[in-house]
RNA sequence: GGGCGGUUAGCUCAGUUGGUUAGAGCAUAUGCUUUACACGCAUAGGGCCACAGGUUCGAGUCCUGUACCGCCCA
């Protein structure tokens, strides 16, 4: 046989990768039955996202586990999709070309994009933007897919997916019309969590609260027809304006003689209500808390509950917005003093009027109390965000969670975790629930809310005339298709209708990846056939996000939970433990990694980290990966070519007749057992590591050393058929205990040697993953402790050798050991295997008491 | 403030239901060109298992508390 002198990744690695796809290796053969059937949901990767190493990592892990079901018969489901929609690529777009979307303007079919555009954003029509959008994510999805293939994930690509595409279009679209009809959707006009910059509304789960610097500011409140005051401590002055009520706690004997009485605010002279509520706490601040709409989630509260006016100073783009005091609903005690104050801060940023009415206040006779007092308070911001988030009231569309949370926390509960401690996450995020899901989003590329309304005689919406369209009509765009019954020309028109200009929040498709991949309402004996599905391997920081809505969804629509098990990457931290982010430049590119290391290297990275773990990024790890490869390439060639010469026919079971074939087979069981379990317990890293060092000290140290003297033999002896027999059999087994690791490298070694062995499939991915039955005609060794007592005396002799400064091939004068009898008796039998390799001239092997281990060693090299 | 996880060799990490003298890889040192591999082989040094109590014949492992790190939530 010829083979290659080295192992040469990239070029293995392109050839393998073809055969799998001209082979179809990893298809899903829809014909054979659901538990014979193993189904994954894959979240599918933000394409317009940064990609850094974590995402290898743990994509890769989904693979490893994939790969050893496959061994395992399984018939393997194992779509990939990309998630494309939503504001990740529209920001992404906006930057790449110097746009901006304005939903007002026409389509412009010669518009001709232009790459790194300096200058202010040119505005875009909503068309042209999401062709734009469309044109980004078809690249960023072709430069996925490929480093995908390259890592030899093994997705079966007549499955792949694009959340924005037609087919998840109509299923998002289905999704809502379905809940919308079970009552679990709603549309109000409510305040709302507001993104000023993107100018859209988010939901609970995309907050996060950071700690930023702030100040409280002591402001004068008369208290009105009296000459006294009370003094409110605020952080956020500039919504003064906004003020529609004074709050004290109940108890709080300080402002007791207040209550019921109107306090007058400073500078516009409102008068607002003094009132008490538990809420308002009595050690923060002074005591004294003004209620403004709407400076945070408790003035919301208090608004409702008070029924208190509205009075909004902040619009959509986080401007104050122009007001005239003295009109209804803006009565002031001095209207010309208040207009004249708030023509300064009118139109300006929040944050600017902010500091100038402050400087306002410190110019104005009695109004600042006391000086500023700096502070460092949370303050909530959109994940993506970099401004703090308003509260704006809006009409958005809903679905009904608060009333679910019991219901939800027990789907949860029927879900397998992995690690199981990851459940407390989702259970601790549904407890700590306390909105509606907002579904509507006011931006672009996103699957369209497929709901219209009818116009009244004035042209006015009348929301609560919605029209929806058929289910067979979806996907549906409203802004560009007519409902039935109506005709385009009545768009916008008194009597006609108008689409709603919202897109659905993109959680709103993603969560339904497993209704997406199993083609729900489409094709529902698919759908039967595939859900719920076995396994949703993702990483541990989107159980609140991912998870969370994916268990939703599949509790409205079915009442049902989504998988059975969910199984948890950690994340890859850089190497001082931080997390990985493009806004701190510590994150790694892979691409490098895998044009230096080979797919089979970064995946062994990968496969080291245990479940649920988060781990550092450490690049030596790569080169232990490497160096896997490398000596699995040699061993394999060693091993292959010290049998090769042997017809494979007289390779069988029941030649292996040595004890020493047989001891070491009897260490291989356990090996296959407890990797099998592993994968089982989806603990991919211990089976990894188990079989490595089987495979490593074992096989390669200690068995090959071993048995290689009996191949050399010129006859075909019995020992030389015995040890051939042994090196095919557990050498292919060992390849195959590794092939859901480095799938390039074993497929290479495979076609060398077994691909055509009627017992195995032609591809190694295919062939059966190795078991106890498979060994089960090799007899057991005559004793249990034969390999280590074996090895015992070997690293005794290797360790008189190596003190000696002798080389390994260098003779031994004389050996004696000496063993209890047990030992000894087992030593017996592989005493001859001990004397070639060891190069032993003469031994002894005595029965006697060692003082420690399993038997004494007297070794002398020279005679 | 609450919840979850972590703290083991210089570094990155294992450590099964409590059980001999706590392991691996990398790094370090020494030696070895051995009819697969120097990306190798052999050998060696290196640990108060964060800290303090407790349970037990026996604790890295179980319990309580403390400190520090990370994540999530308020």
């Amino acid at each position: 046989m010829d083979l290659p002198k080295k192992y040469e990744a990239h070029q293995t690695e392109e050839h393998w990768l073809r055969f799998w796809e001209t082979q179809k290796t990893y298809a899903y053969d829809p014909t054979r039955g659901r538990d014979e059937t193993f189904v994954v949901d894959t979240p599918p990767p933000t394409v317009s996202g940064s990609l850094h190493v974590g995402h290898l990592f743990s994509y890769s892990h989904q693979d490893f586990i994939v790969r050893f079901q496959r061994m395992s018969g399984k018939n393997i489901f194992f779509p990939i999709g990309w998630d494309d929609n939503g504001l990740p690529t529209e920001r992404r777009v906006q930057n790449l070309y110097g746009v901006k979307c304005e939903a007002h303007l026409h389509y412009d079919p010669d518009f001709k994009p232009e790459r790194g555009r300096k200058g202010d954003p040119m505005p875009l029509s909503r068309k042209n933007f999401v062709e734009l959008c469309d044109q980004v994510t078809a690249e960023d999805e072709a430069a996925f897919r490929r480093l995908w293939t390259r890592l030899g994930l093994s997705y079966d690509w007549d499955e792949e997916y694009a959340t924005i595409n037609t087919h998840c279009r109509k299923l998002s679209q289905y999704s809502f019309l379905d809940l919308l009809e079970k009552g679990e959707i709603f549309q109000e006009d409510r305040p709302v969590l507001w993104d000023v910059d993107f100018q859209t509304a988010v939901a609970q789960a995309e907050l996060v609260d950071k700690e930023v610097p702030g100040a409280y500011n002591h402001l004068r409140f008369d208290v009105e027809d009296s000459d006294e005051s009370l003094v409110i401590a605020t952080t956020r002055p500039e919504l003064l304006a906004a003020c529609v009520a004074v709050l004290v706690h109940p108890e709080d004997e300080r402002y007791a003689k207040y209550v019921g009485k109107n306090a007058v605010t400073p500078l516009f002279r409102v008068p607002v209500p003094i009132m008490t509520d538990p809420k308002a706490d009595p050690t923060k601040g002074t005591g004294v808390v003004m209620v403004c709409t709407f400076g945070d989630q408790t003035d919301v509260e208090w608004w409702r509950s008070f029924g208190l006016p509205l009075r909004q100073v902040v619009g959509r783009n986080g401007c104050l917005l122009p007001i005239t005091f003295g009109t209804p609903g803006w009565e002031s005690k001095d209207p010309e003093a208040a207009n004249a104050v708030y023509a300064q801060l009118s139109g300006r940023y929040v944050k600017q009027a902010q500091r100038l009415i402050i400087e306002i206040a410190q110019n104005t006779e009695g109004v600042i109390v006391r000086p500023q007092e700096p502070i460092t308070h949370p303050v909530r911001f959109f994940e993506k965000g970099d401004r703090p988030l308003e509260i704006i009231p809006t009409r958005q569309w809903y679905t009904r969670l608060m009333d679910k949370k019991g219901a939800l926390l027990e789907q949860g509960r029927k879900i397998k975790w992995h690690p199981d401690y990851m459940l407390k996450r989702y259970e601790h995020w549904v407890d700590g629930l306390n909105q509606e899901w907002c579904l509507s989003r006011q931006r672009y590329f996103g699957v369209p809310i497929p709901v219209w309304y009818r116009l009244d005689a004035n042209g006015q919406v009348l929301y609560d005339q919605r029209i929806v369209p058929p289910l067979e009509d979806l996907p549906i765009d409203p802004l560009s298709d007519a409902p039935v019954g109506f005709s385009e020309d009545q768009r916008d028109q008194p009597n006609g209708f108008t689409g709603d200009p919202d897109v659905l929040d993109t959680w709103a498709t993603s969560s339904l990846t497993p209704q997406i991949a199993s083609k729900w309402f489409t094709d529902p004996d698919r759908h039967q056939r595939l859900f719920p599905m076995d396994i949703r391997p993702q990483a541990h920081d989107i159980i609140r996000t991912w998870a969370f809505y994916t268990i939703v969804k599949a509790y409205l629509h079915e009442k049902e939970i989504p998988w059975k098990n969910v199984v948890l990457s950690g994340w890859i931290l850089d190497p001082d433990r931080k997390k990985m982010s493009k806004s701190q430049g510590n994150v790694i590119t892979p691409e490098p990694l895998v044009d230096q290391y080979g797919a089979d290297s970064v995946r062994y990275w990968a496969a080291r980290a245990r479940l649920g773990v988060d781990t550092a990024y450490d690049e030596q790890v790569f080169s232990v990966g490497k160096k896997l490869c490398t000596k699995l390439f040699n061993a394999s060639k060693f091993a292959i070519g010290r049998f090769s010469g042997v017809d494979a026919a007289l390779l069988t079971p029941d030649k292996i007749t040595c004890e020493s074939d047989r001891a070491v087979i009897a260490e291989l069981r356990p090996l296959v057992e407890r990797a099998t379990q592993a994968f089982h317990d989806f603990d991919y890293a211990q089976a990894l590591s188990l079989t490595e060092e089987f495979f490593w000290s074992t096989f390669c140290d200690n068995y090959l050393e071993l048995a290689k003297p009996r191949t050399y033999d010129e006859e075909l002896t019995e020992g030389r058929l015995s040890a051939c027999a042994a090196l095919r059999l557990i050498h292919r087994a060992i390849l195959r205990m590794l092939a859901p690791f480095i799938p390039y490298i074993t497929e290479e070694v495979w076609h060398w040697a077994y691909a055509g062995d009627a017992d195995m499939h032609e591809s190694i991915h295919r062939s059966p993953w190795p078991s106890l039955d498979e060994l089960a005609a090799i007899p057991a060794p005559k004793s249990e402790l034969t390999y280590k007592a074996t090895v015992a005396v070997l690293d005794a002799v290797r360790k008189a050798k190596a003190e000696a400064n002798a080389s390994m091939a260098a003779p031994v004068a004389h050996v004696r050991i000496a063993a209890a009898p047990e030992n000894k008796a087992a030593i017996e039998a592989t005493l001859d295997d001990i004397t070639r390799m060891l190069r032993i001239e003469s031994i002894e092997l005595l029965e006697g008491k060692p003082a420690e281990g399993l038997v004494d060693v007297e070794t002398r090299i020279t005679a």
